[in-house]
DNA sequence: AAAAGCCCCTGGATGC
DNA sequence: TGCATCCAGGGGCTTT
């Protein structure tokens, strides 16, 4: 479900809460996608410095160089309670703070949590450095991102999913970011002019600050730490709209398959 | 190096 | 009501 949006109303929901909090253990349910690499009740007495984001991870950074790696997979989400019920079926960690604690419920398991120190132990290192550049940072600029597709014959959907030019671009967001750029989900990343990737370039950037203002897309089930829905989906122009009106010409969206995902965009304002 | 498929897992919606 | 099938905000791994 998370996408960067999801993940950083995540973030900011849960900041103000942990950073300063101090840890009095964990809780784990059944196995995420990764293994902890490591037992994480060494946190017990330390300190959350910080909470960080890259891509559609949360970092959380303790004592001593200890990070806590966090993963929202498919379903995930986090709940920050101060007087937390008995855990549920699909709730798979607890980070026990003296405030209150931090639960990470995830009915799929596609989530992960890791464990890591220095930032540099395998299974994080691995995790991360395959990542692209952040949309919303100084470092995603036209040129860089031009470059980028040059070499890239996929669709340019799927080389959004994938996640090594630019991090965060879910499937939501990228069928929601080419419909705003006028470019068809199916087009060669390679064959998109200069002048095209600058506008992709600004729908992205456009569309993911503007979910994170709503407090990201709720489709499901998805909350931030107080459990609040965000309502970004009622904006949507492409997502999940099949058969309905394109909200900008009045045409039909269209959906098709790509990489066993949903892609949805119009025909009319996405001609090439 | 890049691209295409497969797979992890659970639950809800749909169809017969 | 019961059961089978398909689909879902992700992404790493293996094979071409």
């Amino acid at each position: 479900m998370p996408e960067l949006p999801e993940v950083e109303v995540t973030r900011r929901s849960i900041v103000d809460r942990i950073v300063g909090g101090e840890v009095v253990g964990v809780r784990l349910g059944k196995p995420l996608r990764w293994p902890l690499g490591g037992d994480p009740n060494v946190l017990t007495g330390m300190t959350v410095e910080a909470v960080r984001r890259r891509g559609k991870y949360l970092l959380l950074d303790f004592s001593d160089g200890w990070l806590l790696l966090l993963h929202l997979g498919m379903s995930g989400s986090l709940r920050f309670l101060e007087s937390p019920p008995h855990p549920g079926a699909h709730d798979h960690f607890d980070l026990v703070l003296t405030r209150g604690v931090l639960r990470l419920h995830d009915p799929r398991r596609f989530g992960s949590v890791v464990l890591t120190r220095g930032g540099e132990s395998g299974t994080t290192s691995t995790l991360l450095a395959r990542l692209g550049v952040e949309p919303l940072g100084v470092d995603f600029t036209t040129d860089r991102f031009h470059h980028a597709l040059k070499s890239r014959r996929a669709s340019i959907k799927q080389v959004l999913l994938a996640g090594d030019v630019v991090v965060g671009v879910g499937n939501i967001y990228a069928s929601e970011a080419l419909f705003l750029a006028g470019i068809r989900p199916t087009t060669s990343a390679s064959r998109i002019s200069r002048r095209r990737v600058d506008r992709l370039r600004l729908a992205i950037q456009d569309v993911l600050t503007r979910a994170i203002a709503s407090g990201g897309s709720t489709l499901r089930d998805f909350s931030d730490s107080d459990g609040s829905a965000g309502h970004f989906q009622t904006g949507l122009m492409v997502y999940g709209r099949a058969g309905q009106p394109c909200r900008q010409c009045g045409g039909t969206v269209v959906a098709t398959r790509q990489g066993q995902r949903s892609t949805f965009y119009c025909r009319e304002c996405q001609k090439a």
